[in-house]
DNA sequence: AATCATCATAAAGAAAATTTATTACTTTTG
DNA sequence: CAAAAGTAATAAATTTTCTTTATGATGATT
């Protein structure tokens, strides 16, 4: 006894001849014949007599028929049911993302994000990448946005974009161009708090002992935004990565030039076979279509590790 | 989306486990994984976590298996159902049955017949081939009990057994043994009214033309009872079919002898595809149960046409 | 780290559904 | 009454689907 059965069935009921419900069903005369033994002979009933035109249902097939087509509609609803309930994202996502990266991302999509689902709702956390993965992790977080690659067990990758990284020096600079990394001005070079994950890529490239630590103004920090209004102010440079750039004023973006080569990669981290990964598809879907194209692929980039250690 | 994918489903959710649910359902681990994914991709869900273990239920899976659910609940319900309704033989039969057979064959089995089925009521009517088979046609009969073979358009035929004729003449029977046809005394053999094919039947093997017309002393009747009361009263002989003779008195008995070599085929007959085949071959079943078990066979006897016209 | 357990994937095999071709009945028509 | 037409059943072949065996990947346990 299979759904199709019963549907075909319902079928020959509806339209009293086999041809013609073949037809309707967009199948054989035997084919429907032979479903329609085969069901018979399985529930141990006759339910049609052939013998007039149109086929007439018997006695037993007609109570039979009466309970097959509420187990059919039932079917059919719960068909229906499920392709509504595939395009709503009715529920809470909650996201841990890495300072250097919430401010400056987060604006990109969220709005258009809430537009096309407002039963979404997006709870989000600024942490460093430790707290994320952890929270990941024990599943107090539904998903991370953090710098990539990461290796963990249980936890799933979705790589999504490639930031360049960026001098920042305001004032008196001559070239505009591509800038080498042996200008850099230790002396004057601002940083961000130690354990956050761009510090540690930016460790990667340059040589951070070289900084002295006797200098007379410390400023610790774990926001960019800080970082910039620090060298605005007292002057020296620092690092930002792509999506910083983009929302500077007009008078700042004359104070930036890229380091070439070299990238972070951001990712979405997930526990594997998640629960909501529907929704977290959804949101990868939503932060692609908000950032520039040519940040969506490494461009041959050297990826920058985020030098997360296994485990 | 197939009845056995929600069932597969619904015991995933219940035993925890692909493997442990595999083996109750006593399928392969991977059979049941495969069905799974399959429903999954198309409803366009994920119902379980397999990240977990035990495999836990996704937040759209419990929405959806508690739905499945129902339908399977139905189902199983319905087939439930069946099996009863199968068994169940509650209702009416109309018979029509010939008079040389009907008072005969009908005491063998009724009583059976009722007491395992007490829901079924048998109405039978006696009357001659020719109506029977007008009202098994029109549908006034369920179905009839005539001597066949018949070959009728939109008529089945059951061949239900074989009955021998007997002649019986009382007193002064020499030889107990066979007797032959030509020891026939057309002059003293008292026979059935026209219209019965019985009479007919016997046509096919005595010349009824030798039977005299003036008689001083004339009985019609439709009735076996009364032949043989009339041939105790009066004298003479007449012919019996062998069902007849199972309800002898013991003195009665003596005065038989079989006519070798003939018999009449008694059977059912019924619409084709009928509404309630099943009851008729309930019936059948019955009858066949009541019966000398020799008798249903024809045992390499001619069976006597009962010159019933096609059409 | 090595073993164990669980689920996914791949390939082969078995079973079921479906199709085309044909036959058997009836009904209709000439 | 016979020939033609229409409808469903049956047979055989094909396609699709389900299921199994074998294997690989991943995470938990020791």
């Amino acid at each position: 006894m299979t759904l199709n059965q019963l549907k075909y069935a319902l079928a020959l009921q509806k339209h009293g001849s086999f041809k013609k419900t073949a037809e309707k069903l967009s199948l054989s005369q035997p084919g429907l014949s032979l479903q329609i033994q085969k069901l018979e002979d399985d529930i141990g009933l006759i339910l049609f007599d052939r013998s007039s035109s149109p086929v007439k249902v018997t006695s037993d097939g007609a109570v039979f028929l009466m309970r097959a087509e509420e187990i059919v509609v039932s079917a059919n609803d719960l068909r229906q049911f499920t392709t509504r309930h595939r395009n709503d994202y009715s529920g809470r996502i909650v996201l841990g993302a890495i300072p250097t990266l919430a401010p400056f991302l987060i604006p990109l999509f969220a709005e258009d994000l809430q537009q096309d689902h407002p039963g979404l709702k997006l709870d989000i956390h600024e942490m460093t990448t430790e707290l994320v993965i952890g929270g990941v992790r024990n599943g107090e977080l539904d998903a991370g946005l953090i710098s990539t690659p990461v290796n963990l067990f249980g936890i799933e990758t979705i790589p999504l974009f490639y930031e360049k990284f960026y001098i920042y020096s305001p004032g008196k600079n001559e070239k505009k161009t591509e800038i080498r990394l042996k200008d850099i001005n230790y002396k004057k070079l601002w940083l961000l708090n130690e354990g956050n994950c761009f510090r540690d890529q930016v460790n990667n490239f340059c040589d951070l002992k070289e900084i002295r630590k006797d200098k007379d103004f410390v400023y610790r920090s774990n926001s960019i935004d800080a970082l910039v209004r620090i060298v605005d102010s007292k002057g020296g440079m620092t690092i930002l990565p792509e999506l910083t750039t983009l929302s500077l004023a007009l008078d700042q973006e004359q104070n930036i030039s890229p380091i070439p080569g070299k990238a972070r990669e951001i990712g979405l981290v997930l526990r594997k076979n998640y629960d909501k990964q529907r929704f977290i598809l959804k949101l990868e879907e939503y932060i692609k279509k908000s950032i520039p194209k040519k940040m969506l692929s490494s461009q041959g980039m050297e990826i920058v590790d985020p030098g997360i250690r296994n485990r």
